[in-house]
DNA sequence: CTGTGGTGAATGATA
DNA sequence: TTCACCACAG
C-alpha cells in the first residue's frame, strides 16, 4: 500500500515518515516539496489516521487544488475529507460557522480591495478630509499594516506615538478614518481581506471552547510556504497545533518575497524559538533545472546575508547557457523576445504551454502582447484584471452578495443605480445622508423611501426597486445558485441593457456576464456539490483569483509577474525588464532588506526554468508616458559571466510573417470546492486501547471498517499494526491515532 | 438625472 | 498610455 514512498529520496522520504511531532522542511526550489507534502499526507491516512483530523494549509488556491487532487490519486476519494485550502478559504469557513460568536451575520461579506477603498474614499469625503493627503490606498495599507500587527482601533487610539506617526505623515485625523472603517465594515456585514486573518485569531482568542474544537479537529497540520505567512497567520497556527504538537511546516526561506504585505520571514528563521525539540529535514536535490540553472540561481542567492544554510545541487545535465538579450526599446524588446519564442519553438518542436514570460510589474505586458500577437502567437495573461475585478462581473456579483447579506452597503450603492434606474447621485446622497444620521443600513433606509423627503416619482423608482430585490431574495431561499443568478441578470435587466450595448466592449461584457453564467451552472452541476445554494456559490468567489481560472487546455504562452510565478515551472523561462529601478524595484533600493527580497525574487524568478532561461533588458523605456534610460540590472552582473550568453540587437533574428487572427484570451472556471463538513470520524465509535491489539484479530477500524491484525511492529506508543481491511486492501496503522475495535479474538 | 468630453494623476507585487 | 473624476449640456 506504501509503494510510493519507493519514489522518494532518502530526504524526502525521512520527512515522510516523521508522523509526530514539530517539524520544518526546508525545501530548495525544485526539490520536490509538493511531492513530499502530499505523500506525508497520503502516508499519515496509511497510518490510519483520520482526514478528518488533517488540515493542510496554502496561499493559493492552485496550490490546494493541486495538492488535493494528487493526494485523491495516491489514497482515493477518502482525500476529500481533509481540509485542504488557502488560510484565506479555510478560515473565512470556520467563520461562516463561528460568525454568531462574534458578531457577524453567517452570510458576511467579503470586502475585496475595490470595497475596501471605495468606502475609505466615501469616508474620507464625509469627513471632509484632504483628497490627497488621505489616498485610499496610503489609508488600505496602513490599516491592513496595523492590524497585521494586532493594533485595534483602541489600542491605537490609546498609543500617543501611533497619532505622532500619521501627523507626521501629514495625517492627523487616521485614527478617525480607522475607527470609522471598523464601524463601517462591521455595520455591513463585512471583512476584508487582513480580517478574514484576525477575526479567526480572535475568534481563538476569545472563544476558548471554539479554539478547543479546532485544536482537537486539527490533530495534524501542515503549512506550506511557511516563509510566507505573517504575525496573524503565525500566532493563528501556533494556537492550533499548541495541544497536539503535529505540526509540520514547509518552506524556502529563500523564496520569501511577500514581506510587502507583512509576511515575516523570521516565522521560518526561528521555527527552532517555538519548537526546541523539532525534527529539521532538507530537502536540497533539485530535480527541475539544469546545472547551470541551479547554479545560476546560486549565484544570486549567495548575495543574501540572511538564511538557512543548504546547498542546492542537481544531478541533472548542464544545460545551455543564459542568453541575456540587449534590447534598444521596450517595443523591441518585445519583438525580440516573441521571435526568440518563435524560433525555439521550431528548434526544439516545444509546444506554447511550455513558454513563460516574467515581468516585474503587470504594465510591463503590453509590448510583449503586441509582439506576441504579431507572430500569431497565442497567449495568456494571469493577473492585473481578473475576471472577478471586470466591471460587469462585479456588478452581477454585487446583486449577488446583497440578496445574501442586504446591509453589505459598498454592493448596494454599486448597482443601486445600474442599470441606470434613475436613482442618482443627488438621490443617493440624500439617502446615504439620512441612513447615517439615523443610525440605519441603506437597505434599512430604502424600505420607507417617503421619510427622507425625495419626491413622488422617485420614491416609486426606489421601492420598484426594493420590491425587485425582496422577490431574489426570496426566490434564493427556493432555488439553486444557477437559477438565481440568471434571475437577477434578467430581472435587473443587466443582460438587456449590455445586449443592446453593440460597441466592441460592449459585446464583451455580455460575453463575460453569460460565462459567469455557465460557470454557476457547472457549479451547481457538479455531482459530488451538496449544497447548491447561492451562498455556497458565493463562499468562494471573493476568494479567487486569475491564476484560479483554469486553463481551457489550449497551448498557450504564459505571461505573468513573477510573484504569480512562484510555485510554477517551465521549461523555456524568459525574464525580462533586467533593468536597475525596474528589477530591482526603485522602491527597494531603500534598506537592504528589501533589496535582499527584490533578490530572492530574482531567485525564484531564475528557479522556474527547467531547460533554458533568458534574461532581457531594454536601454529605453516608456514610463508614465515619458523616455527613461535604464542601466542593467545589478543582478545579471551577480550572475558568474561563465554562465552567460550575451546575444546583440535585432541582428540574425528572422521575423516570421504572421497569418490569421491574433489570439489569446481567458477563460473562466469555477473550482471544485467542497461542502462544509462539521464532524469528524463516527460520533459513537468505542475504541479499544491499543494493548488489547493482537496479531490474528478481527478488528474494525472507525472508517476502513472490518480487517483482520496481520502483523504488529513498533515499541511501546508507537506501535503500528498492518491489517487487511475486507473493502480498503492493506493498510499500516498507527494505533495511537486509529480508532480500532476488537471483534473477534481467533 | 444621464451621458460626454476634457483634464489631471498614476504605475509594486496579492488573498 | 490609461484611468478616474469633474463640469457641463441635454
Amino acid at each position: 500500500m506504501t509503494a510510493f514512498l519507493d519514489e522518494l529520496n532518502n530526504a524526502q522520504r525521512a520527512a515522510v515518515e516523521n508522523i509526530e511531532g514539530p517539524m520544518m522542511v526546508l525545501a530548495g526550489a525544485g526539490s520536490g516539496k509538493t511531492r513530499v507534502l502530499t505523500y506525508r499526507i497520503a502516508y499519515l491516512m496509511e497510518c490510519g489516521i483520520d482526514p478528518f483530523n488533517i488540515l493542510a494549509l496554502t496561499f493559493t488556491n492552485k496550490a490546494a487544488r493541486e495538492m488535493r487532487d494528487r493526494i485523491e490519486k495516491v489514497i482515493g476519494a477518502d482525500a476529500r475529507n481533509i481540509w485542504v485550502g488557502t488560510f484565506h478559504s479555510i478560515f473565512a469557513r470556520i467563520l461562516r460557522y463561528e460568525a454568531h460568536l462574534l458578531g457577524y451575520p453567517q452570510n458576511f461579506t467579503i470586502y475585496d480591495t475595490d470595497d475596501t477603498k471605495s468606502l475609505l474614499k466615501t469616508i474620507v469625503n464625509e469627513t471632509q478630509l484632504d483628497k490627497d493627503q488621505y489616498k485610499p490606498g496610503m489609508l488600505y495599507g496602513r490599516i491592513s499594516t496595523l492590524k497585521n500587527n494586532f493594533v485595534s482601533v483602541k489600542e491605537y487610539l490609546e498609543d500617543q506615538n501611533n497619532y505622532l506617526e500619521d501627523k507626521n505623515a501629514g495625517r492627523p485625523k487616521f485614527g478617525e478614518v480607522y475607527k470609522e472603517y471598523i464601524t463601517r465594515c462591521f455595520k455591513s456585514g463585512a471583512m476584508d481581506f487582513d480580517d478574514i486573518l484576525l477575526k479567526t485569531y480572535e475568534l481563538f482568542n476569545k472563544h476558548p471552547d471554539a479554539l478547543n474544537k479546532y485544536q482537537h479537529k486539527f490533530k495534524f497540520v501542515l503549512v506550506d510556504e511557511y516563509q510566507d505567512t505573517n504575525s496573524v497567520q503565525y500566532n493563528i497556527i501556533k494556537k492550533l497545533a499548541s495541544v497536539n504538537q503535529n505540526i509540520c511546516v514547509v518552506g524556502d526561506d529563500a523564496q520569501s518575497i511577500y514581506a510587502f504585505r507583512g509576511a515575516n520571514i523570521k516565522n521560518i528563521l526561528n521555527f527552532e524559538n517555538d519548537y526546541p525539540d523539532f525534527k529539521l529535514f532538507k530537502l536540497e536535490q533539485n530535480y527541475r533545472s539544469t546545472k547551470v540553472i541551479v547554479e545560476a540561481a546560486g549565484d544570486v542567492i549567495k548575495n543574501n546575508r540572511e538564511q538557512l544554510e543548504k546547498k542546492i545541487w542537481t544531478a541533472n545535465a548542464d544545460g545551455d547557457k543564459i542568453k541575456v538579450f540587449v534590447a534598444n526599446s521596450e517595443g523591441e524588446e518585445g519583438r525580440i523576445i516573441a521571435s526568440s519564442i518563435f524560433e525555439e519553438k521550431m528548434n526544439s518542436q516545444a509546444k506554447n504551454s511550455e513558454f513563460a514570460i516574467l515581468y516585474r510589474t503587470n504594465a510591463q505586458s503590453r509590448s510583449f502582447e503586441e509582439s506576441l500577437r504579431k507572430l500569431n502567437l497565442p497567449y495568456r495573461i494571469i493577473g492585473g484584471l481578473s475576471f472577478y475585478q471586470r466591471k460587469e462581473i462585479k456588478d452581477l456579483l454585487a446583486y449577488l452578495r446583497i440578496i445574501l447579506n442586504p446591509n453589505d452597503e459598498e454592493a448596494l450603492k454599486r448597482i443601486i443605480n445600474y442599470p441606470t434606474r434613475g436613482i442618482g447621485k443627488s438621490t443617493l446622497d440624500k439617502i446615504l445622508l439620512y441612513a447615517r444620521q439615523h443610525d440605519l443600513s441603506i437597505w434599512q433606509t430604502i424600505q420607507q423611501p417617503h421619510v427622507i423627503g425625495l419626491s413622488q416619482a422617485i420614491c416609486s423608482r426606489i421601492q420598484y426597486f426594493v420590491i425587485m430585490m425582496q422577490g431574489l431574495m426570496h426566490e434564493a431561499q427556493l432555488k439553486d445558485a444557477y437559477e438565481v443568478a440568471s434571475a437577477v441578470a434578467k430581472s435587473s435587466s443587466m443582460l438587456k441593457t449590455l445586449y443592446e450595448d453593440k460597441s466592441i466592449e460592449g459585446i464583451s461584457r455580455y460575453e463575460n456576464i453569460q460565462e459567469l453564467l455557465a460557470g454557476i451552472k457547472e457549479f451547481v452541476a457538479k455531482e459530488d456539490q451538496e449544497d447548491k445554494s447561492l451562498g455556497a456559490y458565493m463562499q468562494d468567489v471573493a476568494l479567487l483569483t486569475d491564476a484560479d481560472t483554469k486553463d481551457d487546455g489550449e497551448e498557450k504562452i504564459t505571461l505573468m509577474t513573477i510573484h504569480g510565478a512562484k510555485g510554477l515551472e517551465f521549461p523555456f523561462v524568459y525574464i525580462v525588464g533586467m533593468e536597475e529601478n525596474l528589477f530591482p524595484s526603485q522602491l527597494s533600493l531603500q534598506s537592504r532588506t528589501e533589496l535582499e527580497e527584490e533578490r530572492r525574487l530574482f531567485y525564484v524568478a531564475i528557479t522556474r526554468a527547467e531547460q533554458k532561461c533568458t534574461l532581457s533588458y531594454a536601454r529605453q523605456r516608456f514610463k508614465w508616458g515619458q523616455l527613461t534610460f535604464g542601466e542593467p540590472s545589478r543582478f545579471i552582473d551577480e550572475l558568474d559571466s561563465s554562465r552567460l550568453d550575451y546575444q546583440l540587437a535585432e541582428q540574425g533574428i528572422n521575423l516570421p510573417i504572421p497569418k490569421g487572427p491574433p489570439q489569446g484570451f481567458k477563460r473562466f472556471q469555477p473550482t471544485n470546492k467542497q461542502p462544509f463538513q462539521k464532524s469528524a470520524a463516527a460520533p459513537n465509535f468505542k475504541a479499544d486501547p491499543p494493548g488489547k491489539i493482537k496479531i490474528g484479530q478481527t478488528v474494525e477500524h472507525a472508517r476502513f471498517g472490518v480487517g483482520q491484525v496481520t502483523s504488529l511492529e513498533g515499541g511501546l506508543g508507537n506501535e503500528k499494526a498492518t491489517i487487511d481491511f475486507k473493502d480498503f486492501g492493506q493498510k499500516l496503522i498507527l494505533l495511537k491515532f486509529a480508532k480500532l475495535r476488537v471483534i473477534n479474538n481467533d
